[in-house]
DNA sequence: ATTCTTACA
DNA sequence: TGTAAGGA
């Protein structure tokens, strides 16, 4: 019982140097119990260890799953829950290779930057709201990626209008089922502006004019919601103004001159 | 004899 | 989730 063998205890493999735990090590590493581990594992919350005869063998990938299901249900999240979210968690393990986010992949056509979150750091982002429906949409959108044991996000400037949008209140479904329709119709815009030049430009010189086409396409876009966004606070503005703006009606007056 | 599972509490 | 009993 007094074998103090921090590093060396267990079997590993010699050539790459992973570390695996058999039961006893690994649930004393991970701070819970043999039980537990088992109950777990019952429960998928785990997956199956390397079997070895009678004898299974753990490795880091069982040790951090079990490090995030603490820090999960240390943050008030139910096993259940726990469970539907690493079910989604393995179900968007493909999302990533298809986005190219895993490895090197130089993604020069999209200006956005990924933002890599780990999941109880997502958790803590949205406050209680990811559950399984929320982050299967998300998967689904595009929106999040899984890399590993972590979650990437394609876009920081999307995220933290997320992040917004869910602190003024907002539900996360329906942020991302907003997300949903509006990348609809930014596919449809996107479809107008290309065709514009498909249509009229001569072929050699397409590609060159469509990327041309990029910074003039977002600022007609921005201007456009711009207006649009006036046009319909100015439309709903005595609908909420009870509760959210007690009294700001003169800033609305001169908008655009059409 | 050790390690893990089953079953019971 | 702890513990005792049993299979390999």
């Amino acid at each position: 019982m007094s074998t103090d063998e921090t590093e060396g205890a267990g079997g590993r493999d010699t050539t790459t140097g992973k570390r695996e735990y058999r039961m006893a090590d690994l649930a004393r590493e991970a701070g819970i119990t043999v039980r537990t581990l088992r109950f777990y594992r019952e429960r998928g919350l785990v997956p199956p260890p390397r079997r070895e005869g009678r004898i299974a063998w753990y490795d880091g990938t069982h040790l951090t799953r079990l490090r995030t299901i603490t820090a999960l249900l240390e943050r008030g999240h139910t096993l259940g829950g726990i469970a539907d979210l690493l079910a989604a968690f393995e179900g968007g393990r493909d999302v990533a290779e298809l986005l190219g986010l895993d490895g090197a992949s130089p993604t020069p056509w999209s200006r956005e930057t990924p933002v890599r979150l780990g999941a109880e750091e997502l958790a803590d982002t949205f406050a209680g709201q990811v559950t399984a429906e929320n982050l299967a949409a998300a998967l689904d959108i595009g929106y999040l990626a899984v890399d590993g044991e972590e979650f990437v996000h394609v876009s920081r400037r999307l995220l933290d209008a997320s992040t917004e949008l869910v602190r003024a209140g907002v539900p996360l479904s329906a942020v991302l089922e907003a997300g949903r329709r509006v990348r609809a119709h930014a596919d449809a815009l996107a479809e107008i502006f290309t065709d514009l030049i498909r249509t009229h430009a001569r072929p050699e010189h397409t590609v060159r004019t469509l990327e041309q086409l990029r910074p003039v396409s977002q600022t007609v876009v921005d201007a456009e919601v711009s207006m649009a966004m006036d046009r319909h606070i100015r439309a709903n503005a005595d609908t909420w103004t009870q509760d959210t703006a007690p009294r700001e009606d003169a800033t609305h007056r001169g908008t655009t001159s059409t």
